[in-house]
DNA sequence: CCCTTTCAATACGCCACCGTATGTAGACTC
DNA sequence: GAGTCTACATACGGTGGCGTATTGAAAGGG
């Protein structure tokens, strides 16, 4: 597991690992706790060492974010098991969204810096990337294009919402069972039906749910 | 309109311009921005001025964020029109949620900093205001109690992450009749059924599709 | 007219952080 | 065992924000 560059590791430096401390330091205390003397102190040394290792606070800013996004992409992928199921994909990544929340907390504060410009690029390339996969899910589960697109949004803010009431409030999030059924009303809600593992291949305008009869008025 | 206090205005400051000031910073920079020489160059004044209407940063801090839940609880209470179904409400709740882009990125950035202790108490008691009100009108709806604030948690969180989206990439968010088509989704998905409030106006092209049935039929 | 009150400008010390310049201990090189 | 490279430490100047102390000016009140 290497020594993952905590105080006592006497090995010196990698950039990786100041990239580390970064993102670690952002999940906790936002962007603005990536500051060169704070990170340097946390790693038991100055910040002699951290020029030597970037150029400036932006690079390690960058540099982070990098690693960010490798292990976004990462997780990503690894939800992409070819034999599973669009609803089981689209379930798993909605409870890979619940798991760790250090990962929450850093997704929720690096997006909110998305209008600086230096990050603002990496935003935009994970949010699509999320939201193409879940898109793709809802296009195998039969929906046509801007529909699935629809329901890929819509699938996406709701991650995102369950992250930040998580953060914010957490003490709104029920417990135990409630919480189960909470998340089993979203997942049913949002991922309507078919959850059989056959995509349907229908160009229809809306969802081709079929076997849903009509309420009887 | 009131002077608003804008750098021309030749009256004298008054605390609540200040604290109103204060609120377009976060909007636009978060807590961070509410800085006392940075707004008072906003203001065209000096520090002089801020420490005679405030003891110091926090005191300002507070003052804002009483202003700001006193401006949520109005736009919450106009909503409550007491001949409005509970559909209607809700509704109107969330199209409230996609109106100004200024009190979203408000809402946003001070519920991002709910650690800091001055803020957690306001973000809490909005929060439980919102989801207690959605909780009130699911339960008009026929939901029984804890199938009702799970319901209002996830429209709640939906809400909020739609604010992220449209904040963090708005490039995501459709555009035009597709945006409405994608609203439509949301609220005939979060709102199940019962939209019996004769001011439903469906004028979709097909009907109205039952999202989900109890389990075990 | 003076005097108090109100609101603001100016000047100061303090701290946190950025970035640079330079020093230096250890390892490695031959 | 002198040179060189690596990975830091130390010291310095600069910037931006906080809070305080002091001064100033305009308005209204007697």
């Amino acid at each position: 597991m290497k020594p993952t560059a905590t105080a006592d590791s006497r090995t010196s430096l990698s950039a990786d690992d100041w990239a580390e401390a970064a993102l670690d330091a952002i999940a906790v205390g936002g962007m603005d706790a990536v500051a060169v003397e704070p990170l340097a102190r946390g790693l038991g040394v100055t910040k002699g060492s951290f020029y030597w290792h970037f150029q400036n606070r932006d690079a390690l800013l960058r540099a982070a974010l990098q690693l960010w996004e490798r292990q976004q992409v990462d997780t990503l992928l690894s939800r992409i098991d070819p034999a599973a199921s669009p609803y089981e994909r689209i379930v798993s990544l909605f409870k890979a969204a619940n798991m760790s929340v250090r990962d929450g907390r850093l997704y929720l504060a690096i997006a909110a810096a998305a209008d600086n410009p230096t990050v603002q690029a990496f935003v935009q390339r994970l949010s699509e990337r999320w939201i193409s996969y879940l898109d793709e899910s809802y296009r195998a589960l039969g929906y046509a294009g801007p529909r699935a697109r629809q329901w890929a949004l819509f699938a996406f803010a709701t991650f995102m919402g369950n992250l930040q009431v998580r953060r914010d409030t957490p003490q709104m999030m029920p417990e135990g069972q409630d919480f189960s059924d909470y998340v089993k009303l979203m997942i049913k809600t949002l991922i309507p039906r078919e959850a059989r593992g056959q995509g349907a291949e229908e160009e229809d305008d809306h969802p081709h749910v079929v076997p849903m009869r009509r309420p009887g008025s």
